[in-house]
DNA sequence: TCATACGTTCGGTACAGCCGAACATTCTGG
DNA sequence: CCAGAATGTTCGGCTGTACCGAACGTATGA
């Protein structure tokens, strides 16, 4: 019942499904697994389970599209019902349907990759993506939970909380190293987000992947809170140092239109809310 | 879903787990259900369940992201971790990952909305869309199976196929009329089809939609068969009609790149074999 | 050729999933 | 302001199903 080993526990509260939750994980394997597949008994092994059972449930899955059955060969992959459901709840999010069309123009203004991330309690969330023309493919998950400290979006969010707030947020990840110029202190973290704050944008200098930054901007919603941010994604020397503060300006003018979208003040209008915070 | 009758049957082969099927037809539900979700009770009666039943599998779901609970309000919808599964499952697909930088191209270019969709069982697919700048938005959902005869995508992967296979395919969905040009009589389809294999692109003049108009062209895996197609979809009044030739042209084009980048023979190269087919 | 992997089928049994009843809580309308 | 009906939640207990292990046929490689 309650492994605590490395893996995940399987926590069997009263009011949770066993086979379900054995189901979600199956889909989760395959998903952290290679793109071609996996066979059933290197899914029954990671699952722990026997492969009669792994067999049902993956059966299950696939009858329903949510698991592909690709034979001949490895397997199983993910399926096309998930495509599906991934993009109807993008759309469910109330801002996943407003912003597309700001991030089109976006990334067709600025040739780069636009993204939009909501608040989920401090952590960034990319929603959605609109690569710009031309502009190099990012490895840029959508709807996982980021480290806020290491990307545009994330620092953007961390601007807009208290001094103890962030403490406690890094407290719980801790700051990793992601590349040699991450952030790896809360002090000087807390210099930089002071300094985003000025600025009206955050920016990910090289932080979370060698070679690439970030510019990242939050919006508000009806109820004055955080609800997320935009950025723009690109190469770090596609662009000369001095236009930094430009596109800065920029993505944070799609941020407010945004704000206003969602009927939320704009950041200017907040700015000396958020810096009088303890 | 392809539901038959009214209510789907509970298919209890011995190889399928209830529960997890169960599971997974809540999800359904929460996905043709109202963007701001539904509440338990809904929920419970649309799964035909009883709430403590339905709250348990709600639950599970929840505590893995797939189902969203958003307290307070209507309860349940889509959850982030579906947005997840949605995008690396959009990655597994081969074609998905290799194909959006040509969409991201296509869109640029035509600025219009530019989708790929995949072959299933000669049904398509649609896997990934990309808006051109200022294009206006459509009601395009992805990863669901989509009738093939009211679509330029769809008459694209038609007209690959025997005209028996054609009438199978056809005697099994019927034609049903979408709009008032929608071809609904399977003798004038065949026509249309030996029109698009002609000109080497499909077209659909407003029978998917009104005022709405796409143009689409298949591409090949290695192993020569029709893998998808790609398309663009436009506003009708937005283009002379002069111009749909060239617009096809572009189109053909493009499908011939994702074909070389499969491994598969370009369309020119097998339109003999193509036609050639009894 | 054998040996070892694989996916699949099937019985039997323990226990997990399911329901219904009863609970607290919020919403609705008179 | 209160009655009534909705909601979400908890719990006991029976039923039946989800699970395992063993045995099957088949594909792959030595």
């Amino acid at each position: 019942m309650q492994s605590v080993s490395g893996g995940d526990v399987e926590v069997a509260s009263r009011y949770t499904v066993r086979s379900v939750a054995r189901a979600i994980r199956l889909m989760e394997i395959v998903a952290d697994g290679p793109p071609d597949g996996q066979s059933l008994s290197d899914l029954a092994r990671a699952l722990g389970t026997s492969k009669s059972t792994t067999l049902a449930l993956a059966r299950t899955l696939a009858t329903s599209g949510l698991l592909r059955d690709t034979r001949p060969g490895p397997r199983y992959t993910l399926g096309t019902a998930l495509i599906r459901l991934g993009d109807i709840a993008r759309n469910q999010l109330p801002i996943g349907s407003l912003c597309r069309p700001l991030l089109v123009e976006m990334a067709d203004l600025t040739k780069m990759t636009a993204r939009v991330a909501i608040c989920d309690g401090g952590f960034p969330v990319f929603i959605e993506r609109v690569d710009g023309p031309g502009s190099v493919r990012f490895h840029t998950p959508l709807g996982q939970r980021e480290v806020p400290y290491a990307s545009a979006a994330g620092k953007a969010i961390l601007a807009t909380m208290s001094e103890a707030e962030i403490r406690a947020l890094c407290g719980q990840t801790g700051l990793q190293a992601r590349t040699a110029h991450t952030i790896t202190d809360v002090d000087s973290l807390l210099d930089n987000l002071a300094l985003a704050r000025s600025h009206g944008f955050a920016v990910d200098d090289e932080e979370d992947a060698e070679g690439i930054f970030c510019v990242g901007a939050t919006f508000f919603g009806y109820d004055g809170s955080c609800a997320g941010a935009v950025s723009v994604t690109g190469i770090k020397g596609d662009l000369p140092a001095w236009r930094m503060n430009e596109l800065g300006q920029t993505v944070r003018r799609y941020a407010d239109r945004v704000s206003e979208i969602l009927g939320g003040a704009r950041y200017s209008d907040r700015a000396g809310a958020i810096e009088a915070r303890p």
